[in-house]
DNA sequence: TATGAATGAGAATTCATTCAT
DNA sequence: TATGAATGAATTCTCATTCAT
């Protein structure tokens, strides 16, 4: 991210390179430790030894757990809104984006299940540390407005039913996955299966793409 | 179970000493307790207090906070599995059964807030509580089963699909309205929408069943 | 002790036979309890387990866990000095008469282990059971006089050295196994050596007569 | 270790700060309270009181009671075997050597009443401690060994008898002493007499050297 | 004589955070 | 920028004991 400093420099600013090494070092386990035991179950000294630095170090950075976890929190949705951009779906057919978005929504929360937990945290908090964000505005999914154009060039080619609200679909396409791994344990107790293994997920996928793009899809 | 004393009585009685509704008090302040703050937030002295009991009480009927947090899953379970099979779904035309149960899932959530946060607490610990409970296997949903015929009546009277699986079914109907409820106030602070207005609610409602009925019909 | 009423009684006394069991199962549990967590380890709860009787009830017959442990205490040196009774030292020639009470106090003290941790308690707290209780007088050991006797006949009959103190030789006894068999866990880890198993055992038996044999006879 | 402030400078500094002196009056008071009140009744806030120190900062320096009883522990056993090493009983005639160790080892029982007490606690939890500490093996008593020359010596020399155990010989020694004055309470209270006046002490030392003394000698 | 329910005081331990350098 | 030492306020849980029948 922030274009590191050239050799010559690193002689004239030494600890800014260790400062910088430090904060991404708490960040990340910040975001390893909420993602395990949630804000109330994260402990402090357990993410000072994560990052493998002195506990007194996180309080210079960050002033205390709950300006960690929104520090967390606005990375991980920095980083999931960076992948959404890479998906280019303005660039593609109408179903296919639509698809593409279902799959990669998919995979993302399969790849990233910190992601859902830290998001379960903070609906726990009532969304507190987002609402105290300067940076939330910012994390507004342009995703929204993307899709909404796919769907209009999907209902004006004919393919897709019109009246589509974008924010349902993608809640609905979010929902969908999210619920199943998100609460994988519980369902797997409860019935006695193991959903996580490779062909139950494949299965998964395909139900979600199906359920999603029958919905759009004309007649 | 005990003759209760008049409610004329009951007023000047000095303290219960009636062990069915100490048990009972607990367990409703505890799942109260445990749907607002989770199970680490939560706090034993608080769970007492709401229950109007000596803490040490507590410890008299459940062991831990870990038992007692079982013991609040387990109701929660019985409570939803009891009303789901108030559906009559099997006497039900095969797509009303369908719609029944949609709405029915989205209308528990919306009631019972606290069950989507219990599981997400559940979740949170890799449903260790649930595996631990002998009663599991009870609350095994025979939905899955009632949804089972209910799909091949569907399948053999030619409105719905074939092939249709069940459990991938109901996942996804809860899903739809699970990651909307509880996921609430980040979707509200990304968006800046009110996500639980009267107007919203109905809304998504009646996309969750669009979704789902297109789903399962045929053509 | 007390003469068990016979049946005839039984019909009209039905309570304090059971009574008196209750009683003698909280003495015996209790016993065993203070044994093995020392007094203050002891609970109060597991008492009541071990002697299959309800918490109340220990309250009922003895008014607190330091009464209850004074009982235990006073049963206790009842038993060993009644045991010491049966050896009839005043019958034995004086030799046989030391080597019987040193043989006795070891394997006494190896047949009750219960004894050793008990003493241990009740030293912890400065005797102050024994100090309060009204039954000590009668547990000063008789002993002591006996074996003056015993000394005095070994001495007149010119076996024994002149000027044994009888009080030191039974403290000297009670020591030499006292502290092999209370302290044998210590000992047993400093030293990496197993010191109950029966070879040990005999070695240490046969060590102990020696030193107090020596010391008492003469040349 | 850091350059301690004056003397003069002591007494104003609001709060030590000095690491190795909190973990000593720790350790100081903790042993204290462990003799007094054994590792059962000892209570961790009185610890902290008699230490003077933050009762958190005991969790800082040591994880729990059971580890701090530990270090007390080794810390007594390195205490007493640092002192039986400035015996210098190599340097000694066999009979000096024995008598030697017999007066110091009742000496430093007298001097070390928590030594005792520690000792019957750690014992009454079947040495647990002991066996966790990796500083067991340290503790054991390279005393044994000169004891063993000791005896070989004064065999030789025609003084002692021939096949004399070092290890049954120190627990005797140990025991005599030992016993005397970790029970004394009770002995006390059922003979009904001060065996803690320094006459009685005095008449203990002089019985106990006149026991292990015969028995060593040779004839 | 017996018992299930209830409790206040206190126990060890935890935790986020600050101090002092 | 970094850190070892220190802390107050909880937090879960325990324990002997009493209440009410």
């Amino acid at each position: 991210m922030s274009t590191r400093s050239s050799e010559a420099n690193e002689a004239t600013e030494p600890r800014s390179r260790d400062a910088e090494r430090s904060r991404i070092a708490i960040l990340a386990a910040a975001r390893d430790e909420f993602a395990e035991f949630g804000l109330g179950g994260a402990r402090v000294d357990r993410i000072a030894e994560r990052a493998d630095v002195n506990k007194r170090l996180l309080y210079y950075y960050f002033d205390n757990k709950d300006t960690l976890f929104r520090a967390v929190l606005e990375e991980a949705y920095g980083h999931i809104r960076a992948a959404e951009q890479q998906l280019h779906l303005a660039d593609l057919p109408p179903a296919d984006a639509v698809r593409t978005l279902t799959e990669f929504t998919w995979s993302y929360y399969l790849a990233h299940p910190e992601f859902l937990t830290l998001l379960n945290s903070e609906n726990l908090h009532r969304a507190r540390h987002l609402q105290a964000s300067t940076r939330a505005p910012a994390l507004n999914s342009p995703l929204i407005q993307t899709l909404a154009d796919v769907l209009e060039r999907g209902c004006k080619t004919g393919v897709f039913r019109p009246g589509l609200d974008p924010l349902q679909l993608y809640i609905s396409i979010a929902g969908l996955a999210y619920f199943y791994l998100s609460n994988n344990h519980t369902l797997s107790a409860i019935f006695s299966r193991d959903l996580m293994s490779e062909a139950a997920r494949d299965e998964r996928l395909a139900h979600i793409c199906d359920v999603i793009l029958r919905y759009v899809h004309k007649g």
